[in-house]
DNA sequence: ACCTAGATAGACAGATCTGTCTGTCTTTGC
DNA sequence: GCAAAGACAGACAGATCTGTCTATCTAGGT
């Protein structure tokens, strides 16, 4: 699936911030901040200032803020999806090698000094059942939901016996590697976490096959 | 370690409000409202108003919201952690049972419709690195360290080659089921990863037998 | 050259937030 | 029964937040 056409947002990534058009600025604007210091933390005045841009130009291609914290984290999960589709699709490997292949692209994140967890986790946090943002919210949810498929979908060439069993492990080991990196700054999280999941393969497998 | 002694909050969960002293009242309001809906979330007024109290009485008790939070923190450590050493501990638990036992304990809050995941995380997503809130940060800080602590104490009599290893895989199970079990309802989170961590810890102590 | 669409700067309204202050009432110890 | 300490209600200040509005400027298409 080709997310540029869902969400058009070019290659915002490596565009130095001056030369993107007023709309991008803003979203890598407000991306930056989000992130770094959390939604609540960030008022609209800071992005405004921040992406040189005018009140009235934000408000036209943004009709609010939640519009915008929206916005923001669809980004986040199409460059986070579009990153493990490249990792687990890679020609070659085999099924088990796949699942495996999310720790491995896991990796480089974790090492980065601007890593601050999960955006995902981070607006549950802000943004959980009781609050009063529907789109964010539904947003939210729709990650985990598409986190889980695309996991369950690497697990069922396995053809396991519980499949879903197995798929909670895995997520509950992506999901808890980046909690600990996030925390402990330990390098060999992804590693660690790799190996784990190898043997909860194995072990799946190989009960599968008796 | 009595935490009693340290937090003084005695048996606040189990008291009706109107009972309480002020100081206690203000805290679990604010605890109930913090976790629930995220502290940046919930203004002073709110607490002032829902436990009933002055606004004088709240700032004479808290010096500032940041204070308020801080305590909030500690507070939840101080029950989280009285959890787990009360299952941890149980009389007659082999040392992999007592690791294990921390899943079984996990089990019935997730299965808490008032469950709303790890304050702790919750609070790294509100107060990062980069925020202005030394004392929150620290509280936040020392409860990663205390759990890591915790786990590494009940892993190191297993006698492993690479205990900080299993510690770092333990570690990151509990944190995923947390996140799992937030983000879906799953009422095997729990269940799911006790075996996946049984797995290691099985595998790990033969490998360090050989 | 002109006209239109969109960007700019910045004032403004209304709500909300933290924290301070005043003055009255209630409770408690002696 | 009384004095002292603490809790009460609520106004207030100053900052900040979202969102609206006006009025000017700039860039492109024809």
């Amino acid at each position: 699936m080709d997310m540029a056409d869902v969400t058009g947002f070019a290659d915002l990534e490596t565009q130095p911030l001056a030369a993107l058009a007023p709309r991008e600025r803003i979203l890598k604007t407000a991306s930056d901040l989000f992130y770094r210091f959390s939604v609540h933390s960030v008022g609209i005045d800071r992005i405004i200032a921040e992406s040189g841009v005018a009140k009235m130009t934000f408000y036209k291609h943004f009709p609010s803020k939640a519009d915008l914290v929206a916005t923001y984290l669809r980004h986040k999960s199409a460059l986070w999806f579009q990153m493990l589709e490249t990792a687990t699709e890679r020609p070659g490997l085999s099924p088990s090698e796949r699942i495996l292949a999310i720790f491995d692209a896991l990796d480089g994140p974790f090492r980065s000094p601007a890593f601050r967890g999960c955006p995902f986790v981070k607006g549950m946090a802000e943004f959980g059942p009781d609050a009063d943002a529907p789109d964010v919210q539904a947003t939210i949810t729709a990650y985990f939901k598409d986190l889980h498929d695309l996991v369950a979908a690497l697990v069922e060439p396995l053809g396991l016996n519980r499949p879903e069993r197995t798929v909670m492990q895995i997520l509950s080991l992506i999901q808890g590697a980046i909690v600990m990196a996030q925390s402990t700054r330990d390098p060999l999280v992804a590693e660690a976490n790799r190996d784990a999941a190898k043997l909860l393969i194995d072990s799946a497998v190989a009960s599968a096959g008796a």
